[in-house]
DNA sequence: GATGAATGAGGATTCATTCAT
DNA sequence: GATGAATGAATCCTCATTCAT
């Protein structure tokens, strides 16, 4: 479905010949959406931008929402094969393996997101603003992402490494915590320090906010 | 602001007379949002399930926007009210206490959040369809809860119950922590036992996803 | 019809009792009427001025139209009663006399709608702004002052003091000189001393552009 | 401004082939407005017996109000142009040339407006039923024949042709007096003869309404 | 007489999408 | 493939008017 990865399209080499069409549309379509919102954004501000006609456009999308989808699509596919595909839970040894991994995928994460503030805007704002009927669509992306997340979670267990939780409730929570220290890296504190931020984040996740002293003792009470 | 509670709205005597007419359009706002979405639903519809005219909706909000902010500050409002507004850190002793306080703070959102599942949808799904000029009003919202989160954060940290983690990212990780969670418990495990939710929540958040034994020796090895 | 003058209107002693009710409305629609226009004039601005309640304006005037036919019709009423109705042809004996006649006219009427700037406006600007079907009203008013100068023209042509030229045609022209004076010694030159002004009209309506030496001889050639 | 004329649009050689788009919506604007009235005709029945759809419209003109005054300007433009524009008061040598100009002013003022009777209603009958804030164009309009005139009454006046009166309230005076001859000529009196309308019309503005023997003496007396 | 909450018909405008060239 | 003029469905909001109190 995605032809197009987003390195693709913006790491073009810079000649004189412009974009094929269907980039320029994406990266237009990025743009606009980011800036005015899916809602507001019109589909003569995209092929202004994209500098080809009314009707070119959809040569290439069947719709407004079509480029939507296609651009989320684009971001999740390619972030989740860069994080947890590239890092699998099942070569994980120990509770130390498993830390410097959550903090690779952690780096590639705000990495990635950092330098496509356009598309991070779309997917963390943008996305429920389409027609509820075609929500669907993002729902499955994030499923996805959380049965993949889910499933590590369950391997680390396995192997002991993790607490033994509910592990999609744990999925959740976890998408949560990325999507909101995503929108803090890239929108309120883009100029942090990524290895400050991921250092805070993996203590978070995987230490808890509790201060060290008190671990040993208080574990398990409230369960 | 907000001169009517959800409580109010919805625990209303049941007696012949008709609400009033503002909280009817209230309730059936709420309802149409969560059920077509904002962008889909229809002014029309509004006024259709409140049983009034279409002229009366102007009457009490000044537009469609307007009903939809209207709600989403009550939300806020009550939320943060019953949650950190019942539960400062100021009185915290150790750890302990928090994590009693903490478990109480889940609880009620979550106990909430369940008991106004169309205002929870609006809020976590429809929030970002406003068109974008509005969208500060949530952001504010938003924005308000982080500070008082990020100010909970730093209390329990000068007491010494919580790690030195920077306060603002840990607050809005865990604000991200809370739409996820909502999100399980509300609309993917809504049968589940909130306790049993709660109880994990509260290991997640304090103690961290690693199995006890490996606490002591890690710990800050990576920031 | 017209149960109250602008003179009764706008000269009621000043006591701390409030005028009757349908006289504040008169008065408020003429404000309002000519500061916004007729079409974009809120009923509701009205009552707000008159300090009554909307509902309270359909116990005096059947509709937003009707206050507006009472303010023009009292308008021409009365403007009409002061001029042509005091001042008769039948009793002109020659030029001087009518002369004189014509001078009073135009004064009175340049000192009526210069106290009467907003009712002024609204027969000038905003007469036409009706829904075509009441306009009928209007031309009515317009036509009853037509015949009335039309007859006059008959009768001091009958005289041998006026030419021999179309009264009807004469009548209409004469209006529109009318129209265009008031604008301009209301509207464009409202400081102007009336006087020289009404001198010029007469000369004008009387004697036409013509520079005095040339008339001997020209007269008729073009009839 | 007005890159089609009156002229053009309706003298467009019969072929089967239909007027371009902009041209057929001048037309059917025109004939609705004048029909209905500007404030109860409808986008719809312009578009309607254009023969394009509704969003059409919008390609050509910004609002109902753009083509109103597109119509307008047209109308003033060419009116002026054709008058005035080409019959300058600079080669006027005595009153004999200027009553042949004016004659000629005259007939085609008339001719002209006879021949647009719809476009002639607007002007008349429509233009201030405009909201109030757009009424500026059609008064810069009016303003720019008043300014046209005046200079014409100047330059007579410097050359001994005609008397000295305020050259401003003669203009306006003037305006008056074409708005309703027009009316006459084309409203009421629609089937008499031109050239019997336009004689003493002439007779009217250059020697004024009094009868030719009492002219010698009583000049200048009332001024 | 006075009130003012409630009514609901009515219309200008936008914009995603199509299709003849 | 590319164009862009034309389409027309779809909807928010205004405001004159009513009527129960």
């Amino acid at each position: 479905m995605t032809d197009v990865s987003f390195s693709l399209i913006y790491n073009m080499p810079k000649t004189n010949k412009k974009k094929p069409v269907r980039q320029r549309l994406l990266v237009a379509a990025a743009e606009v959406f980011s800036e005015k919102g899916y809602t507001a954004a019109r589909v003569s501000d995209v092929v202004t931008r994209a500098d080809v006609a009314q009707g070119t456009f959809y040569l290439y999308f069947k719709s407004k929402e079509a480029v939507f989808v296609a651009l989320v699509e684009m971001f999740f596919e390619e972030l989740l094969v860069e994080t947890l595909g590239q890092n699998p839970a099942s070569g994980l040894k120990d509770a130390d393996a498993m830390r410097h991994q959550i903090c690779q995928i952690w780096r590639t994460i705000l990495v990635y997101c950092r330098a496509h503030p356009e598309i991070t805007a779309l997917v963390l704002q943008e996305a429920t603003a389409l027609p509820k009927a075609e929500r669907a669509v993002l729902a499955a992306n994030y499923a996805k992402a959380v049965d993949a997340l889910a499933l590590y979670c369950r391997e680390t267990e396995r192997r002991g490494i993790t607490r033994s939780i509910d592990p999609d409730l744990t999925a959740w929570v976890i998408i949560g915590m990325v999507e909101r220290a995503v929108h803090y890296a890239v929108f309120v504190a883009a100029d942090a320090d990524v290895d400050a931020i991921v250092a805070d984040l993996v203590v978070i996740e995987l230490n808890g906010l509790l201060a060290p002293k008190q671990h040993t003792e208080d574990e398990g009470r409230w369960a």
